[in-house]
DNA sequence: GATGAATGAGATTTCATTCAT
DNA sequence: TATGAATGAAATCTCATTCAT
């Protein structure tokens, strides 16, 4: 019994991974709106009927697509809480996040683009919070730091507001340029982009 | 005559111009996928037919949205070439891109999408050039000139391209914020991104 | 008035003989199927309006193809019934029934096309009326004459039905090959069916 | 397992089967033009789905019919070539045509059906190849054979030509008639055609 | 667990036809 | 007369989903 239960439960995990996979591929090939199930299916190798089967919809697999990320990214990121001085922190932030993309890339781009398409029957995007700040605070954390260890120049709050939000999408253009250009260099454009951010929060030397 | 010509031209034209309107305004609203061609019809109040009897196909429906967009790009551009200095010229190019965003805002996130979505049969991404440089090229020119007239501190090459990186993906993600959140507040935004920039490149005072 | 009247008139026939003949290319071109009224107007150059004008239906346009074509070849038969013998008879209808097909080779092509494939609603053919056997009748009726002079080797009725059809038939491949076939060599295969013809009706000598 | 797979492959060739004889059916009745997937399917008893499903295309469909047909014939074709004289050659020839016409006669009228009006997009006709003698080559063959056991006539290549598209339209003939006139005794044309065809081709007696 | 088969909704596109000008 | 504009029906095809086996 509990043989056959984990054996199932393994075929299960097994194929729910294999499915998962194949539809990052596809979706970075093919983009979201061409990923359909068939193509998914073909790619696997299995009939359309076992990514339904695994998946009771497709919304469902590219909620777990997400999901996943989400949970990698969670434990990657825990590393991060180390530094000694905000400044080390913000170089760190930033390596890491580039480690991860690098490390995840297809899975990153994939989700990109599900959170840039997928949108409920009125078409709402599902994932997209504009209100939602909670990406920027830990950089913004990080920036208000180094206001009080004195890492950073000052910087106002509305400031630290939009230079998160510059960081953030620097970084995440690094996500697109891997995908689309395999002459892209991350570690190259995580040092340049250590060394602009160090500028542009430094304090000028007396 | 004229009047004859004029005025078929004139309901043409016009035709035209509420199709790419509202096709702007339901990819901005329901994405690019779900902007079909009925769905287009339904808001503009009119049947399907009339829009493939302007556009032959969807294809050249967006084709056409895209090229707009780029033209009014084009002359709203030929302004910036006017400032005394390099750093005022960063200046220059960062308000009126975000200008052009703010004066284009559904246009502008209407051709994001498009760009983003839109793909041969194979899959392959229409309008995205991995190894197309042409968007940072002005940038890293005004970059170049920084240091010729010494309104910068000293940048590399390589630094000057992810920098160029930097500050784009940071306009563009100005639009982004505008269509998704309605108290996006573009001017401050842009302020802070002058002040930022200047940061980055400014020489340090001695 | 009249001036305006006859020059209506003469427009007005110019028009429609300039939009059947424009027809008449378009189905040796591209088929019954494909000669749209959308593809007529474009190769005549003029609104699709236009055509509508002057043939209120697609189907009343294809039947003044059709009409015109036998009001041409009642002419054009006439000539025929002047040969004193049946055999001469014989080699006549052959003759001139392939000059007529190569005198208009498209116009007869077009109405092939059409009489195949002018269905009504329910898909019943509207010229093809299988117990019609009007177009065998004069090949029969000079099969018979020459039962009488004597020119004919002894043809029972039922032979002479047969022999009719595949004369008929014969005649009627000239089209498709003219319009298929540009090397095709009309005079020649004329000759050669003669012959084939006499060698088939004739006495055996003794 | 056998049994699944035969199974599987069972049900799929069966309703491969089924689709395409409704489609031969659907062809005769209403022409090419009119034999949609959407009546197929409803003559069928089906949803149009069912037929996309198993034939991606409608072309594919269309060709599979043609193709089957070919097969068909090939392996019919083939008990011919037993016969001691050309002469002989030539009735059975004659016989074995018309009796797979009568065998397959929808098969047959609907293959004619699409053979004239399958066309690519340019509206080229796909399965009609101008130059293409190679439905004449077996008759000449037989006319050729003649020349030599001495069974017909004197007969030039540049009339065998002729000699042959004769019989084969004559041939084709009983197709149509067979479809659209439910009198048509094809064992009667056979036989007539046959004497016909001798006269044609023999020797006169001394 | 897995598959093939089937469905039905919806997408794009073509087209004959109508109509105001 | 002629045209451009618009319509609505129908055609092909794609696809997520359901279901029996």
């Amino acid at each position: 019994m509990s043989t056959k239960t984990s054996g199932k439960s393994f075929i299960e995990k097994a194929r729910r991974a294999q499915i998962m996979q194949t539809t990052i591929e596809a979706i970075c090939d093919l983009g979201y709106a061409q990923a359909s199930i068939g193509q998914i299916a073909k790619r696997a190798g299995v009939s359309k009927g076992v990514i339904t089967y695994h998946f009771p919809s497709k919304d469902e697999l590219m909620q777990k697509i997400v999901e996943e990320l989400y949970l990698k990214g969670a434990s990657f990121m825990s590393e991060i809480a180390t530094e000694s001085t905000a400044a080390n922190m913000l170089r760190r932030y930033i390596e890491t996040n580039l480690e991860f993309i690098l490390a995840h890339k297809n899975h990153v781009a994939a989700v990109a683009e599900i959170v840039m398409n997928f949108r409920d029957e009125e078409g709402r995007l599902i994932y997209h919070k504009p209100a939602d700040n909670s990406i920027y605070v830990p950089i913004i954390e990080i920036l208000h730091w180094g206001q009080e260890d004195g890492s950073f120049r000052p910087i106002l709050p509305s400031s630290a507001q939009v230079l998160a939000m510059t960081i953030r999408s620097a970084i995440d253009l690094a996500s697109q340029q891997l995908v689309a250009n395999p002459d892209f260099n991350i570690q190259e454009y995580a040092k340049e982009l250590i060394q602009l951010f160090e500028a542009a929060t430094g304090k000028p030397p007396i």
